[in-house]
RNA sequence: GUGGGUGUAGCUCAGCUAGGCAGAGCACUUGGUUGUGGCCCAAGUGGCCGCCGGUUCAAAUCCGGUCACCCACCCCA
């Protein structure tokens, strides 16, 4: 036999304990985001190609190259969310409805990268944006927000890295700050700097090579580019971050790669996860609403990545186990036994049987393995009595009872026994 | 997009250096006195050795290509 197809490159497939672990991811984050009355929304997976070329950047390599495009026609695969609900928040007006919009979202973005460990072509966000306050207070809220849903989800280790880089003015006055002074040290920097220099500058303060980070260092530039109010307003973040005792590491050097960042930027890194290991993301984008042709609202987010965070988690969740299964003898009415299975269902219980003939023997191994507490025994003799064997595996003990009162007695069984 | 590694049973892998019947463990199926799980024992099922081509009497093994996966670079969440 040979398989005739397989999964598009760079997707995965989840197995059903992925799938408990990935649910569980959600739930977990959707608990902690209802807390904090951010409203979740969902959004298309198909946009218009220039809505990211507008927002992410046309430099940038998810414009450049990573785009999944609809053949023909001027529409992509989304490969982020921020600038979609930046769309869906223009496009319905929200801003004459209120001044101040808290979302959430959960979904599937693509981008045509190569694989790689935590980097997959389709891949889950969860992401939060706030829309319609300049107050740090909001980006130390989506940061504590971003922080508890990790928590919740159970993600032990994980850093905060966080820096400023200025408004509009500032980042473009640090830009060229950063390509004049690195011009002389052309020739010390990696050859990815050297191309850096003429289109993203600012990455080349973010370069992790031995070489770069020593220029960068030598430039000695911190907080020099960011005007009084940024100034001010950072440090007020920072001040508050360590009265709510959320730890953060103050990196100078940290650059968000997407044009629409200004202002605070942060993310999230766990060791457990190699080189992509950023497990979320975010910060501040005060002109990009402007900036896509609305008024001049200021706004702020983050995205977590589900994949990253469910490789830093060992352990999967408990795998479901259904607490009954139904099995029966060969000479068994079987009219009679998926009866029993049937009404089991309709009394609530969550009940399986075998539905391949299988000896006895088997069933039990079967229920066994399968972590099943209590197992009905269906033998032909019981049957034309009008009762069944119930047993408890754990216990290893069985009873002979009547039809009648299987469900109530299972019901009060399993509400009785749970979690023993 | 660039570099390196790996593709053999459902899973984890050995076999490849030096060509000669396709292997192990786990899992699965059946059985070990009539109709009962775990532990143990026995037997059994299961492979186009990623794919295409070349060399050879003979290829999982050598050579060329190709695809996929993994890791790193890059990029990002």
């Amino acid at each position: 036999m040979k398989n005739l197809y397989s999964g598009i490159r760079g997707t995965a497939d989840l197995s059903p304990s992925e799938t408990a672990l990935f649910l569980d991811i959600v739930d977990k984050s959707r608990e902690v985001i209802e807390r904090f009355a951010y409203e979740e929304i969902v959004l298309p997976v198909l946009e218009e190609k220039g809505l990211f070329e507008k927002s992410v950047g046309e430099n940038t390599d998810i414009v450049e190259r990573q785009m999944f495009k609809i053949e023909g026609k001027d529409i992509v695969l989304r490969p982020e969310g921020t600038a979609q609900v930046v769309r869906y928040f223009l496009e319905k007006s929200l801003y004459k409805q209120h001044d101040f919009h808290k979302f959430s979202y959960v979904g599937p973005m693509f981008r045509g990268e190569r694989p790689q460990k935590g980097r997959l072509r389709q891949f889950y966000h969860i992401g939060a944006e706030a829309i319609g306050s300049r107050s740090f207070y909001v980006d130390a809220e989506l940061i504590s927000l971003c922080s508890a849903i990790l928590e919740n989800i159970g993600v032990r280790k994980f850093k905060l890295r966080i820096n400023s880089l200025g408004c509009f003015r500032d980042k473009s006055r640090l830009s060229s700050f950063i390509k004049q002074s690195l011009q002389e040290h052309k020739s010390k920097l990696c050859p990815d700097c050297k191309r850096r220099i003429r289109h993203n500058p600012l990455r080349v303060i973010d370069c992790k090579k031995e070489q770069c980070r020593a220029v960068v260092k030598s430039l000695d530039f911190k907080e020099a580019h960011l005007c009084k109010d940024c100034q001010r307003d950072f440090r007020n973040l920072l001040n508050f971050l360590e009265e709510t005792g959320l730890k953060y590491v103050y990196d100078p050097y940290l650059v968000r790669g997407l044009d629409y960042y200004t202002n605070t930027v942060f993310e999230i890194v766990s060791e457990s996860l190699g080189s992509q290991n950023a497990i979320g993301a975010g910060g501040r984008y005060n002109n990009l609403i402007k900036f896509l042709g609305g008024p001049d609202i200021p706004a702020a987010g983050f995205a977590l990545g589900i994949e990253r965070i469910m490789i830093t988690l060992k352990e999967s969740p408990p795998r479901y186990s259904i607490p009954v299964f139904v099995a029966y003898s060969a000479d068994a009415d079987s009219n009679a036994v998926y009866g029993i299975l049937s009404n089991l269902r309709k009394s609530g219980i969550n009940c399986d049987s075998d539905y391949c003939g299988k000896s006895l023997k088997a069933q039990m191994r079967n229920a066994q393995r399968r972590g099943v507490r209590f197992v009905v025994i269906a033998g032909r003799d019981e049957l034309k009595k009008n009762k069944i064997l119930l047993k408890d595996m754990k216990e290893s003990r069985q009873e002979e009872i009547d039809i009648g009162v299987l469900a109530g007695k299972l019901n009060s069984f399993i509400k009785e026994k749970k979690g023993d």
